[in-house]
DNA sequence: CGACACATGTAACACGTTACATGATTTG
DNA sequence: CAAATCATGTAACGTGTTACATGTGTCG
């Protein structure tokens, strides 16, 4: 939803039109996130549809002006208002992978573990060396700090939760989970209750 | 991607029906996300079409069989083998809140960094008060140690960055940004080449 | 019997993403 | 003129997610 909440934001600022929405939008992102255009038109098609939004009249240049409504406004304030809420609904691809992983007899948890490893610190280099190279100041530097030290900050807590697995899987043993027997759930209806011990 | 990888990974451990899938994904993954049923042979209808399993025959309880292909085997191994790429391509919903949220006059930046904190660190709150009510032992318990783990260190680095943010933003001047004035993109066509300093 | 869980499946939708078509305009 | 860029839009597709329909078998 960050990409259609961002636009509609930044529509509360005053009408945009398609092409200057992704400027803005790469302007205050400091560019780290290419947007395709015609991602634009489609997220100002389902605002409007929503009603936060309304197509206005075209320029002398020809350009489509959009302007947010009042619900569209209410809605920019409520996001800003509630927080982003991560782990409960959001599923974590590496966790979930990492877990898997674990679970199969025929995989190399450790393997699996190192390449992810190395991708992680790979990426933390490039993240941490690249801000130093270019001289930067201004609103649009500004942007692009925040944003890469939010990146920075999850890959170290990638690789921070990496080791402590590693650990964890090596002091507990692997315990390769096998598909539940074939016995335990021959029944369609509704099971058994399981006997008390 | 994590939801269709896992099944697939799943499946490579011997052919399995719907109903079981989701029972073994859960499992697998500490029953932190639970996963509606419809979306098992949603996936599965896909898996099939892009040949990576095969439906087999119904069993004689009238549970419809899965198995996987030789290319998805091969998927399987090409999933473990390369890491998860995160940051380039994926977008932080947080981070793009945050840094948007940070241009736009109108919008108190502080309040939303406080909310945010306050969401994060109550999460953090339920997720390590949380694994030592429970009596865990076994295999499950390990995998939904493993993911708590995860989103623990995640939610974590959400609270440092935050922190983090907080202070950069109060040291160097918010810098709203208005939008770009209208007379600076009147053109249609190919724009100027800056001319040189 | 009625409620409940097991089990399969369908249909629709959400957001995000990309490829493509089309045209205007300016630079070289 | 040709290439590049600005600009609008369409169409298709990907995964994930939910709601719903349908039926079976078991437990109380």
């Amino acid at each position: 939803m960050s990409v259609r909440q961002s636009l509609l934001a930044i529509l509360g600022q005053g009408p945009c039109y398609g092409y200057q929405l992704r400027a803005e939008f790469e302007r205050r992102t400091g560019s780290m996130w290419p947007l395709n255009v015609g991602q634009i038109y489609n997220t100002l098609d389902r605002l409007e549809r929503d009603g936060l939004v309304s197509k206005g009249a075209t320029d002398e240049h020809g350009h489509v002006f959009y302007t947010i409504t009042d619900a569209g406004a209410r809605e920019v304030l409520a996001w800003l208002g509630s927080p982003v809420e991560r782990g409960q609904t959001t599923r974590d691809e590496l966790a979930i992978k990492l877990a898997v992983a674990a679970t199969l007899p025929g995989a190399d948890i450790a393997a699996v573990i190192g390449a992810q490893r190395a991708a992680s610190r790979a990426s933390l280099d490039a993240l941490t060396r690249r801000p130093r190279l270019i001289a930067e100041t201004g609103p649009e530097a500004l942007a692009r700090a925040v944003v890469i030290d939010a990146m920075i900050a999850h890959t170290e807590a990638d690789l921070r939760w990496l080791d402590h697995t590693e650990r964890r899987l090596s002091t507990q043993p692997p315990q390769a989970m096998t598909l539940a027997p074939a016995a335990d759930r021959p029944k369609r209806g509704r099971p058994a209750k399981a006997p008390a011990a």
